[in-house]
DNA sequence: TCTTATTCATACACTGTGTATGTATTATCA
DNA sequence: TGATAATACATACACAGTGTATGAATAAGA
């Protein structure tokens, strides 16, 4: 194969990260054999060692990228909101229905707490930190009742996660995703200053 | 080695469940090979693969005991509430607690989900269970909102599992744990009826 | 254009899992 | 009690997967 442009060469990073994102989220990091993984994007493993220096790294890549996505499109919503408890809420319930995506849901939620450590391990941190800010923001405006906002984003963030599984293990449609909204808000209430 | 009575081949089981307790706590389901595992044991991959299978079959029943132990840890407390309501928050408080035990966080929380599958795989599955449970009485009692009781034990399972990952993170003796407690009240007090 | 640094492929060494086989001990039953 | 079947392990082997060392081809810089 014949390498041409500076380009082309850039590219083969994002052909590895790529295809690292639909081989992990399909098959799960661990059943994953990195020749497996080279071969659908037509690469060798050299070149996999070359940019990433060895499995686990691929997989911190794979997790900023989609971490950075996630945050992306959750600060759309959290903008677009009409006020900040608003925004907030309505940032939980999209990140419920983000956390159902098969590739989040296995490769964030599942494989990288296990392989890259316990309390999301810098990467995936965006998110929560995210979460952090807007809570902090609540509290100064004396929405949210006074509490440690990293705490709280960690109980949050902790409970979205596990309902996810819970919605994505049943088959029954909407139906899940709708009860856990309502159970999510009970809890959110709690929050509020003025009850 | 000479194998005497029936108790010592039951014995040999019960070794091999205690020294993965052990080295999975210690390094983790994935850094731990079968071969120093049963070193460990002074036993060989023979016995193990007997037993149990294969390398995840030893963890599914790790899983079980450790699930099963505190299942009946948190009983006891549950069982010297004064009430429901005080018998739900003190198990939540407890849960939190032994989630922060490196036991648990490392084989329950990281490597269990990851390895056995998204949401508690029927074991692991005692705890949660337990808490619908005691969820389901409070609604009946019409403390608690009606909700769904599955949805809402999975967001407050959810919750504590990853509180305990950052509370473990932090080295501050148990200024972390408090502030985790506090802020895990805010949100369980959205659930009373009277507010 | 010559040199150096990148980029990737190929080949190899090593570790770890799972399985097949063999052996000793225990249970079953005549 | 003695013979047979079943169980409980150890040993040996095959194979997959990771990581590294080496080398070749291309690009970048002087």
């Amino acid at each position: 194969m014949v390498r041409r442009t500076r380009a082309d060469m850039e590219e083969t990073r994002a052909t590895l990260l790529a295809t690292a994102r639909k081989v992990f989220s399909e098959r799960g990091y661990a059943n994953t054999s990195m020749d497996d993984l080279t071969a659908q994007a037509s690469l060798t493993r050299g070149a996999l060692y070359h940019h990433f220096g060895d499995k686990k790294g691929l997989l911190v890549e794979v997790v900023k990228q989609i971490d950075a996505e996630m945050d992306q499109r959750l600060q759309l919503i959290t903008n677009t909101a009409k006020d900040a408890w608003d925004g907030f809420r309505r940032r939980c319930h999209a990140y419920l229905e983000m956390a159902l995506e098969p590739e989040i849901q296995r490769i964030i939620l599942r494989d990288a707490r296990s392989v890259l450590g316990g309390a999301s391990p810098d990467s995936q941190h965006y998110c929560v930190e995210s979460m952090r800010l807007l809570i902090d923001n609540l509290i100064q405006q004396d929405v949210v009742t006074k509490t440690n906002s990293q705490a709280l984003a960690s109980l949050i963030y902790g409970s979205l996660a596990e309902a996810a599984f819970w919605i994505a293990e049943g088959d029954d449609g909407n139906e899940r995703l709708e009860q856990g909204i309502a159970a999510l808000d009970l809890l959110l209430r709690g929050l509020l200053v003025k009850q």
